[in-house]
DNA sequence: CAGAAACATTACACGATTGTAATGTTTGTG
DNA sequence: CACAAACATTACAATCGTGTAATGTTTCTG
């Protein structure tokens, strides 16, 4: 069972890590939001265990972003604030569980069993992958940007869902032809240019805000803001 | 949504029934431990509300009861006391959320949702479909016929899935004609005939057993007997 | 501002996919 | 067994998907 731990106070990680180790957990810890969220999305694990009050981004921002791109692990939120406006916004924004500090690793930990208890019985992949107005249905096969249905070929299909699963991170041009292609070596072409001028006349063409931007020298992401 | 509320304080009752109702959930409720256990076993609810301290059977022995007799429907514990003890007590013997009094509602109707909304989860479609030795997987796009990977095109994809989802039922060619194609019309032309040949000439040609299998006058099934 | 590098777009060609039609084969009935 | 209907197979043509290469455009540097 592996837990992620993304919390910034050290008193209250080496606590937990300390109390998942003794119970049998793998504990990955990240010590602000954007290496957590870094972490939740390039590993698997069973629950995640977020701390709001975080350096660089938020517990909010963290979840938002996860839930955004279609991830589903179980998170549970701790916070030190305990208003019920908080609780009920971290449980409407996608949290699973929500404990206000101070709370017992008793508890966390039997809350932790409850959700991987239920997450066992479904161990479905996920299907839709999601990003601002982009819902991609890997089973159905369909690409919609705001409700409207974009008709895709095979290669862009591959392509678009790349970009969606790695939302908001650059990839290379070598990463692309890796991913889509199965090449490990350069075909000396630019199959890549093209795809992605394809992709793009489909998916930015005819919508105000672009999402796939090109990085110069670097590579591509998706992504909504500037 | 179907809500059964085990309570014996008539306000907190009035209050919370109030509340659901307003939510568009159905309520049903309990005033003590032998009713609730009764009612929880006979109708179906989505979520259980369950006070601990009730006349006749206490909260805990309710949910032992019927979790004893395989009943997996969400509960959500409502207790006074707030020991860590009984918090981790409720939560192992099998209740999904702990709740101490005094809760807002909308904490208790956010922590619904979200038990709900798992439960939802659980329905997700199924992305592999097997039968016989054939194993066709709806994300990875493949399919297997014992172990072996056939490389199928669009139509010949949907076709099979279509057989797959209706194993040992007839299709006649009217009904892949409006499932594979979409249309609603006979185009006069045989290219159900040729797509099945196709399919055919990958799923069956180098196997012993054929398992597309032709009804005269009725139509195509996929089955391993003769 | 000239030039080069990186990227975008367009055009073209080849092969795969798919629908149509022609031809071949099986099956059942009188 | 003759015949027709139903189905199977094959052949061909139109279209689509995809890679390559040529041409435009942008961006950065000196």
């Amino acid at each position: 069972m592996n837990v992620l731990l993304i919390e910034d106070d050290l008193h209250i990680t080496r606590f937990l890590t300390q109390g998942f180790r003794q119970e049998g957990y793998t504990v990955m810890h990240a010590g602000d939001g954007i290496d957590g969220l870094h972490l939740a999305t390039t590993e698997h694990y069973d629950v995640i265990v977020l701390d709001i009050m975080l350096p660089k981004k938020d517990g909010f921002a963290v979840l938002s972003e996860l839930r955004g791109r279609g991830y589903t692990t179980p998170v549970i939120i701790l916070s030190a604030k305990h208003s019920v406006e908080e609780r009920v916004f971290g449980l409407k924004s996608g949290a699973d569980d929500y404990l206000v500090k101070p709370f017992s690793f008793s508890e966390l930990s039997a809350r932790c069993q409850i959700l991987t208890r239920r997450d066992r019985s479904q161990a479905t992949p996920v299907h839709q992958l999601c990003y601002h107005d982009l819902k991609l249905d890997l089973l159905k096969r369909t690409l919609h940007r705001s409700n409207q249905l974009l008709n895709l070929n095979q290669r862009e299909f591959v392509l678009i869902q790349l970009l969606l699963q790695n939302a908001e991170t650059v990839l290379s041009k070598t990463a692309i032809l890796e991913q889509v292609w199965g090449y490990q070596f350069d075909p000396q072409t630019n199959v890549v240019d093209v795809l992605v001028c394809r992709l793009r006349s489909k998916v930015d063409k005819d919508f105000e805000l672009p999402l796939i931007h090109t990085i110069r020298g670097v590579g591509y992401v998706l992504k909504s803001a500037c």
